[in-house]
DNA sequence: AATGAATGAGTATTCATTCAT
DNA sequence: TATGAATGAATACTCATTCAT
């Protein structure tokens, strides 16, 4: 049997591609992807530049696996925000359940980790045109597709009434968050909303689209 | 740099400096900042890089009026955009105007121009933070204001019921363009919505939006 | 009327450009295309590198300005090589006047400057094989059709007998200096032939090929 | 850098060694030296870098021993290619007999291989002057003793008139393909004569030379 | 003897900006 | 005001060679 003390000597041995990765990642999500120079992600990853190149070719590629890469923890995230849908058994839970739905998905794509790759990706979408489509259809597109499932299977339970689904999860992100959404793009460095505010989003955002 | 955008002199029709102008819309919105090269500016502008440099003292400078210069034809069709509203007098004239003040909002703000100068905008944000902010106040910004003050003039003459305004046009906005805006901005090169698919999202956004 | 100080002038507003070509030819001669570097050819140039890329483009460009700049020399001597033949008039005339052209032609040949264009354009043939080809055209063979068209005046002349000037042009290079210009370009160190060789070797050829 | 060639081990099947010599000849002669990364042959012979180095020492002894490597193969040829005149009685079986020493030795010098190694040598000829030089010495010079050793012992018996040996190996090589090797030398990619060709070539050359 | 990574200098090329004419 | 060149730093990328495992 191993303890198999992964996490204890990711201090020591961190394999050089991830290292390269978690370097790379953080520097061009902080000054974006010309201004980031492959001589400081080789030293951001105490990895020489040679190493850099041998892993990933060019800077290119190593962009798209830094997004690519982004993106894997924006779909394990997806699952989780609906399943909190899942346990609702009576009509009156599903409100409260819809509430905590939404608070976390606003949350999160409020966030400053979620707002900085989206500016990423959009400021070099002219460079990367299918990088950027692979990124939407992976992280904000399988966010909305796994809500619209929720939606569904509640309504198939006859908790909720919804037409459509996918359209209604769509009408909820955007209330929700397609105002502060656009007004961060725009504000790289202004703070996100506060909980009390988001409060509010969710509550207006479930009314307007008739699930509050 | 100078973010004062139009200054008293230009009564005096300069040549130059509007060519300039220009030609360095056309590239930046084309290729993006970092890709446009001075000499290729000047160039573009028939003029030599000195007189680049005269006129804006740094290619910064120039980016700012360049984005500053399109913020001016877009507070002037915000205004076009509501005077549709003015003329109603009867109840029943309410549904077609709103129609057809939302179709238009969302045929511009979907439409090639405005998408590449978000995209502009938005890519350079984190090295143009105060630039970005002054676009956002004075485009979409200003847009916003200006429906939200047609609703309320609306409301104020009874003729529609309308709470909040504000709100009520950021979330016809977002109700309408939001998903749309989002999906664009990864997907540079896709064209945008045809008139039937804009036709249907303004039934849909005005129907949920309470006012349809 | 202009003295025009041409010539007493070059050293000091040389234009950008010639200076290039100068230096680059040097350079190149002595130490190949690959192992000069463009930074030491716009510092012997004394010229920004920037200039070097104005003018030319890329490098691969300057070597073609090189390589066809030193064909042009080239050009001019081949017709100069025959001007000895048309004061021919009496066949006693006949033989020392090819012994006359066959000695500048050997020396030209083997002469160091040549041995080290042909060097470069041969280590180059590879990357460059539209330049090579041009370059032979150009060079060797330009002067070898000049020679054959001497020949065949000559012999319209009734002065000399020969079947197929081409030919027999050839031969008579091949026989002159065939075997040094064969062992100079394995011996890039190595001293060509002294006069008294050459004068051997002159005789020689033409005996073989049957105009001595 | 070593150039000692053959070494006293070879007995020994060192099959990394030998595969890094054909792997290496391979490339050299295929894309120049300094075009060939150490990694690519490395690769090519399927074998680690550090191997490589373990064996040659640095790059430059590696190539010498390509060089040299090549040289064994065309020592060997030079001995056949004069064996058919060993054979020769009678004065009428000399002209067939030197027609196809002739013929074989066109057609070795002028095709693709000894080209590509000549292309190959005297591109670095100024890199590798020793190596150059031995090159030079063993390939095409023992070739020409040992046709000139040949033509001496014919003559010695009586069956053909030759004077000096040696110059008419040499007046008799380059006149047989000392215009097509020239030619050769700056068009890389262009192919070599064909069998009729080489067949004028041998009937003129022999015949300018007297022993046609 | 092999592997992956490190080294460190070197390559051509581009950029925004300024100077002299 | 226009032109051509100068500046000087920065870019991505490659190379031969060596070290540690």
């Amino acid at each position: 049997m191993r303890i198999d003390g992964a996490a204890g000597d990711e201090r020591r041995v961190e394999p050089a591609r991830a290292a390269i990765v978690r370097a790379a990642t953080e520097l061009f999500l902080a000054h974006g992807f010309q201004a980031t120079g492959t001589d400081r992600i080789a030293a951001a990853a105490a990895v020489s530049k040679q190493t850099v190149y041998n892993q990933f070719g060019d800077k290119r590629s190593l962009f798209a696996a830094v997004v690519l890469g982004v993106t894997a923890t924006a779909e394990a995230y997806g699952a989780e925000l609906t399943a909190t849908l899942g346990a609702v058994e009576r009509r009156e839970d599903v409100g409260p359940a819809l509430r905590r739905l939404a608070h976390r998905w606003a949350s999160a794509v409020l966030g400053p980790n979620v707002l900085a790759v989206r500016r990423l990706v959009v400021a070099e979408a002219a460079r990367f045109p299918e990088l950027a489509a692979e990124y939407h259809r992976r992280a904000p597109g399988a966010t909305l597709r796994t809500v619209a499932d929720g939606l569904a299977r509640l309504a198939g339970r006859g908790l909720v009434e919804v037409d459509d689904p996918e359209r209604t999860a769509s009408d909820l992100a955007f209330l929700l968050f397609g105002a502060e959404l656009d007004r961060a793009l725009f504000h790289p460095d202004a703070p996100g909303p506060d909980e009390r505010r988001i409060d509010e989003l969710v509550d207006h955002a479930l009314r307007v689209v008739g699930l509050g």
